[in-house]
DNA sequence: GTCTATAAGCCGATAGAC
DNA sequence: GTCTATCGGCTTATAGAC
């Protein structure tokens, strides 16, 4: 997006991804992509073999976004550790309750792919997850929480329970009361 | 299923409750419910007026059985109540470590009719973790917890986190994680 | 590398008989 | 209330020209 001229494979890439996001794998039809990204089906799968490799395309291309997003939500908020987590959850909170937003995208994908448990889109979102989750630690370690693999862990659970809950009730509450949850677990005094 | 002879329009949500479950929504065809019903497509159509209609009546049939099912799980439990939702959350991750489970069927279909707020499926999920959320309230309110409304809410949060990320990682410790913190949600000296 | 055209099959939903 | 038969459209993926 930074770059006005996109190769064909990145506008592929790009309208794939707008459209999983937006409407859902399933229905999300190789027409419509192809339509979106101004080319023909055909040189689409030029460049992919099959939709599924799409897919995992689509999750691929939205890891380091996702990664500095909530790394700029983290670093905005002043204070101590336990306030920019608490911020975190502070901005999302306030980003889910756009009608745009539509969930986490990984966690809804996998979502709908768990009849299949071998898709390639499913491993690229666990690996986007673990490395969430290794940041989490991290950032908890540079700020001398005790055991700071226990408390990220417990904290990603809290994310995604938030966004799961958000997507059922689109009340930002829920994601409130968890990160006050998290607040607390990101303190050295507990 | 305690009665061996089913009505037709028991027999149809019944297919389509472990088909929608097992692959899906848009992966399960009308044509697959019908068949494993043992009627014809026609039948289907004369009992639901739509597909959309009997994603909803498959929510609305697992409402009261899953309430059923997390009640067992608290009362099996002996200990004070803190221990007792420490044991629905390890009970959940035991359960969720069986190839069989898909995740949670009201959270996986608001994921995957994300792209379709007004859906009555949608709805049915809502109203159903709002009535989980008040039996954990009523729970935490008759062991003499503080602030049962606020600690039920947190405790959902994790829940519905522990359930999300085992379906991404399949991995129960993540579970027990988010039991620990609500055990400490549920405990009265906080 | 991109195009037009189409294969081969599945989709949700319906008509009309009984 | 259940059946057989089928509609019209959409699905992923491919063949062959340029």
């Amino acid at each position: 997006m930074t770059i006005s001229t996109l190769s064909t494979r990145e506008k592929i890439i790009s309208a794939a991804a707008a459209l999983f996001y937006g409407e859902g794998i399933r229905s999300t039809s190789v027409d419509a992509i192809s339509a979106k990204a101004g080319i023909t089906k055909r040189t689409l799968y030029y460049h992919f073999n099959s939709k599924d490799e799409l897919v995992e395309a689509y999750l691929l291309s939205r890891d380091q976004p996702t990664l500095d997003l909530y790394k700029r939500w983290f670093e905005k908020t002043p204070g101590s550790v336990d306030k920019k987590i608490e911020g975190i959850f502070r901005e999302f909170g306030l980003a889910a309750q756009s009608p745009k937003w539509k969930g986490c995208g990984f966690l809804r994908t996998s979502a709908e792919l768990a009849g299949t448990p071998g898709h390639p889109a499913i491993q690229a979102g666990a690996a986007h997850k673990k490395k969430f989750e290794a940041w989490l630690r991290d950032i908890l370690a540079d700020g001398g929480i005790d055991a700071p693999d226990d408390a990220a862990r417990k904290i990603l659970v809290l994310l995604d329970g938030a966004a799961s809950v958000m997507l059922v009730h689109r009340d930002a509450t829920y994601v409130d009361a968890a990160g006050a949850v998290a607040a607390t677990l990101a303190s050295k005094a507990r």
